[in-house]
Order: structure tokens, then sequence, then C-alpha cells
DNA sequence: ATGCATGTTAGAGTGCGCTCTAAGTCAAGC
DNA sequence: GCTTGACTTAGAGCGCACTCTAACATGCAT
């Protein structure tokens, strides 16, 4: 149960099988152990990097920027702090991110409440039926 | 002052003169006036458009999206209550994204607090210098 | 032994949202 | 009159992140 095939990786991720194929090859994933017929599977470390991965893409992060990052990963301990780096700048951007996007959904409010007014002020019994 | 050339459009609204062309082949923006030698300038209405309009963008609205809501737009004012209920479906699907990102940014907080407990494990002096 | 689901590969294709190119027009300043 | 710079057009090109195709292999169930 800690080895997951394909298809319980894929209902473990939300990833397709294509998609795990395609970080693979793009190098996010490395060393995904096979069996005895070529088939990949999935130990438990694989399955949290990919959800780990699958949060950096949530959050707006390249597929190149995540590599980056991997990359590091792969190099050994002694890059944890430029991976803290990393990971401390991103949080940085999704940050503002969000406050764009808050700002912008702020928008889309106040001109949803204009045309909860204006339907009001054409229809105003409708609020009581 | 409030009809803007290319450039002032440009610098007001940080889109640039491509994208302000492009979102006009796609009718996003449309009835954008010309001077005498055909070139384009933009009213205070088609400013506050094209604000509204990154909004939506900014909060991840396709271009389609955005095409059907404006479409209603240009069909009139009987089309407002079905305007708003795009907006309202949009304002949803946009909380269930801050959400979501709200979730993979925690993910993110707490692998860098595991790499300063773990570099500080290190070096534990470090916090003192 | 046959059928079927699940997997494999290399590589092509897709959709999106710009972004740029090339060749041309126009108005203002020198 | 000439240069400069801001603009115009149609259409091509680009980068990203998948997503799919086609042909083939494996292994379990009947």
């Amino acid at each position: 149960m800690s080895q997951l095939s394909v298809s319980e990786a894929v209902a473990e991720t939300g990833l397709s099988a294509h998609t795990l194929r395609y970080y693979e090859k793009e190098m996010l994933l490395y060393e995904v152990p096979r069996d005895s017929g070529g088939r990949r599977f999935y130990t438990r470390e694989l399955i949290a990097a990919i959800k780990f991965i699958s949060a950096l893409r949530a959050t707006g992060m390249s597929i190149h920027g995540i590599k980056v990052y991997i990359d590091l990963y792969r190099r050994g301990e002694h890059t944890a702090q430029q991976r803290m780096g990393l990971l401390q700048s991103h949080e940085e951007a999704v940050q503002a991110q969000l406050k764009q996007t808050r700002a912008s959904l702020n928008m889309i409010q106040r001109k949803i409440a204009l045309y909860q007014s204006q339907l009001d002020a054409v229809a105003p019994n409708k609020q009581r039926a």
C-alpha cells in the first residue's frame, strides 16, 4: 500500500497519468521505480514530492522554477539554504499575487453590488417575494 | 485629458498596446474611437472597461468568459441579471481558488519552517549572530 | 488461449494569451 | 521638405503546460 500503481497515484494526487509522465520527462520526478514488466510505481516519498510539486504549481510556480528547486534537492543537503531561499521568495510572490487577486475580487464585488442595487430599483418588491 | 492616446492608455492600464489591440480584435473592447488620422483614443468609459477586464483576467477569467460577459453588455439593459449571475459565479470560483492557493501556500510555509529548524539544528549559533 | 485493462514509448498536437514582425501612414518639429 | 516617433494593419510566431496519438507490451481472468 505504500507503493502505488499509476492509476492509484492518479487517484491520490489528482494529476493525470500523462502529467505524471510529463513531470518525469521534465525531471521534476526522478528515479521512479518500475516493476518486472517495466511499469512505474510510486513510493510514499514520490507521492509526497508530487503533492509538493502540485502545491508549487497551484501557487503559480513554473515548471522551470520547480525544476531549479528539484535540481538543488538532487545535489544534496548542502543546498538546503538555497532551496529555502527559493521557497521564501516564492512565498513573497504568492503573497503579492494574493493581494492583487483580492483587490481585483473587490472590484468585481463592487460591480455585483451595483447590479444588485440597480435591479432592486427596477423591481423593489422582488426582495420580499 | 479624458481622452487618452494609446501610449497614455498603456501607462494608465498597465497593458501593452499590443494587448489593447488584441482585446479589441477579440471584441472585448468595441467602438474604440479614432482621430482624423485613424489613430485610436480611449475615453474614460473605455479605460474603466479595460480596468474591469483586467480585474477579470487577474482573477483567472478566460478571454472567452469575458467575451460572453461583454456580449451580454452590448445586448442592453435587459441582460443585467444574467451579467450579475456570471459575476457571482465567477466570484465563487475565485473564492475557491483563493482557498486552494492558501492551502498550497500553507504547505510551502510548513516546508520553509522545516528548513529553518533543520538549518538551526546544524548551526544553532547563527540566530544570535 | 483469448480478451481486456492497464500500462509503455516517442513524438505530435492543442489551447491559451499574448507578442512580435514587416511594411506602411501620419503629424509635428526642425 | 525631411526626419522622427507614434501610430496603423494582417498575420505569423512563441512559450507554456499539458494532452493526445498510435503502436506496442504485459499480466490477470475466463
